[in-house]
DNA sequence: GTGGTCTAGACCACG
DNA sequence: GTGGTCTAGACCACG
């Protein structure tokens, strides 16, 4: 598992690793099972406080991401992947929302929305556009 | 001129304040030359110190949105309507590129949000759903 | 005399109003003796109070830009050449002295000052490069 | 790091330290990744509030000069050389701009403006008078 | 400990 | 009246 903190970013840093470790479940590079490195062993290796890994953990495992038991570590949760679809589409249909609300206020048009979505589905695809 | 506070948001008091403002001159419901209320005026009005409009004011200067002069009061800038266009689809293109990479990232197609952007433009508008 | 306000400018109303004039005498577009608007016609003219053009009149008055008589209104001063070229030299002086500290402290060359000299002396020029 | 207020100067005390604070990024005496004092702790030693200093600190933190962070305190930000000598370029630039302005306005040569240059890059040196 | 937000006052220059 | 600066407190999330 990887994870890059950036300590100049405004983000705080229990939020990065919240958010990159969600990223991977939810994009399935992080496969339900999988143990996730103990939050002494993450600390260390991210150079951060223990303190603020066991935030990140304890807020996925809040939002059901991972389950942690004493004595047996931390793994990501047995997820259903109808949940993490549903997931998914909570968080892209919530920017679509804002998206459309600031282009209506702002007089732009429904097909400059539509083409930018194409554009930036384009973006990093080789030669396909099916 | 209607601004909403809530108290109970994350998003900073003077950051709300501002957001709604730039809205306004974004949307063209507050044109060019509109004079602003004091920020004693808003303040009391909103309840909330004079600081933070203060901030919310001395933000949309620095971003050109309204001027300030002392002894002037505060008034919405001469904007070129092209300049308004250029900020709103600055901040649609922003949100466009956030949902694609968050829907590239889960598995969701192009096809779901472009129908997701279809289904929010519709809404809100009357009998028309060509 | 042409004086230009700008209200959307930070720069105090009564501070343009007295760098024009300043600029202007200076630059000898307004000759000694040349007599001034009355304050109150300039106030009108500027769409500006009076109390704010008064207080312009009275900064170049104490400068020893103009002078002002009850019942005579207001003139420019009878200033001596060399004064003006000294008052010329000072501006000049103080600005170079500026850059040079700055250049010094930002590694800046003295050969590469000396060309944004050239080039901002060139600007406006037709052919003339002696 | 040291900074000099002055109580009596028409230039804000918040401005003051942020002016001296840019100053000695730009000339390469506070290294990128050093740690600047806390808001507190200037704050007491130059006898100011808190909230001076924050707006300093605020404003060179939008520029990009530092990078602050809750819990993490202020360091100096890790800038490219090359962004360093444009940033001395453009204010060093600006100056021969606005001095070159008045040395026209003022029918004051070009000749005279380079010999000005040259005499305060000679000032401080040692035995260098070529 | 750190920075970020907010309050309730004050005094100033400007118009 | 207006906005700009400053003070001396407070509470918060973060590390």
């Amino acid at each position: 598992m990887t994870i890059f903190i950036s300590q100049s970013s405004s983000t705080p840093i229990y939020a990065q690793i919240e958010f990159q470790i969600k990223d991977q479940i939810l994009s399935g590079a992080l496969l339900p099972g999988t143990a996730l490195p103990s939050m002494r062993t993450l600390a260390k290796d991210l150079r951060v406080s223990v303190i603020t890994v066991q935030k990140a953990y304890e807020n996925l495992t809040r939002e059901g991401f991972i389950t942690t038991g004493v004595g047996r570590g931390t793994a990501v949760s047995p997820l259903h992947s109808s949940f993490l679809r549903d997931e998914n589409l909570k968080r892209v249909e919530e920017g679509v929302k804002k998206v459309v609300e600031d282009a209506k206020s702002g007089n732009i048009g429904k097909e400059e929305v539509l083409d930018m979505v194409e554009k930036y589905f384009s973006k990093g695809d080789d030669h396909d556009n099916s």
